[in-house]
DNA sequence: AATAGATATAAGGAAAACCTAAATAATAAT
DNA sequence: ATTATTATTTAGGTTTTCCTTATATCTATT
């Protein structure tokens, strides 16, 4: 298997034991990577000789400590080129995340580093995640889901946790919202969970669904 | 055939026209790029039934417009990862090379256009080798062989002609030769070509190979 | 305990990229 | 002009990667 394939299983593992838990089913893996349930099974039991992973048929996959490095390493440098590529070249934060997937698997390490040095060492990206440091630690960042707030509060959008989902990120983009942005939550409807929320002049309603990759921080 | 690999023969055989002219010898790419004759034979009739290459069997192979648009692609993108790697994340001149050859294949249009605005749209490399434009044509650079030059004369260096070959660059650099560096030509050795040449307070020998890579421009 | 749904295994296929050995064409030498 | 040499192509095959369908097996739920 190609190093890119490799590479494109344990970041998906990844994410997946972030967003739906881990261990991760076959079935999710098959369905994002639009894969057979077979070529996934067939693919984690490689990946588990390599010791990447841990897999236990039947039962689900994790990613090892090896595993685990091997991602964060790729997300720096992914999230490195973001900031670059939003900073410097002026490619729009909802824009930038496809253009870093293709560069993050060419870069070796003496370019990453240089890159991180003249970036100034970047703990957030462009959709404010954060990006591992040289030692592939995590900073933390603050922020708590749109959703879970309270009617009236003022408060800064810090982070938008679906940044692969380019169709979410156009539309929140749409709407003004943008890490960074600052916004007032007006109303949230009891039953479905809409919101209402007030961004500089203009009222905009994002559903509960959209509201729970939006992360914020309140305003002092 | 992969993209990689089909780009990865087209900018060979782009290489060998300018070193060798055209058309190219199959036993030439099959050296250059370290696989059989045979490999690269049968590689050269997928590349002509694509309309890439204009190939004729026992004589050799050239490119075609589209080839060569492709080629010139390319180098623009290679060359615009030198100038910033080397400008901007500061690594040394004899180094970018290889490291932009494993971006410039992962570089959307998007990606490359602005990267080329950020820079300033440069005309030439690190290496003092010419960058095509927007529209793929390329920029004249004067210089001549510093192996031509007669002895007496002052001037400056203004390209290496061979940059794939790193153990010439970092001989070069060894010796404080890179592209700007200004010299003066002390004696040719009427022999072997063997050049003696002076740069700053340093008097140093060169080959008449190694000086057939330098092209100088004289100093006013 | 039966059954539905998820998952694994078996068997195999397509494509890319390469190889060796044999045949053929082109070129150089006599 | 014929022969010898070299370059190139063709034939036949291998390896690797990644995927598939069909079938078997497991797990969870009723």
């Amino acid at each position: 298997m190609s190093r890119q394939t490799i590479e494109e299983y344990l970041e998906t593992v990844k994410t997946l034991e972030e967003m739906e838990g881990s261990p991760v089913r076959t079935s999710s893996l098959a369905r994002v990577l639009t894969v057979s349930a077979a070529s996934v099974s067939e693919m984690l039991q490689r990946l588990s000789e390599k010791g990447m992973v841990r897999y236990t048929p039947y039962s689900g996959v994790s990613l090892t400590e090896k595993g685990l490095q091997q991602v964060l390493k790729l997300t720096r440098r992914h999230r490195l080129w973001e900031v670059f590529l939003n900073r410097y070249l002026g490619i729009g934060w909802e824009e930038v995340y496809k253009e870093a997937c293709n560069l993050e698997h060419n870069t070796s390490e003496l370019v990453a580093e240089k890159l991180a040095q003249f970036l100034g060492n970047p703990t957030i990206c462009p959709h404010g995640s954060p990006i591992p440091d040289e030692n592939m630690k995590l900073p933390e960042i603050p922020g708590n889901p749109l959703a879970d707030l309270e009617t009236g509060k003022k408060v800064k959008i810090v982070r938008i946790t679906n940044e692969i989902n380019q169709e979410l990120l156009y539309h929140l983009n749409g709407l003004g919202l943008a890490p960074g942005v600052e916004i007032e939550v007006i109303e949230k409807a009891p039953f479905d969970g809409t919101i209402t929320i007030k961004t500089g002049d203009s009222v905009r309603a994002i559903s509960a669904e959209v509201a729970s990759f939006v992360k914020v921080e309140p305003v002092i």
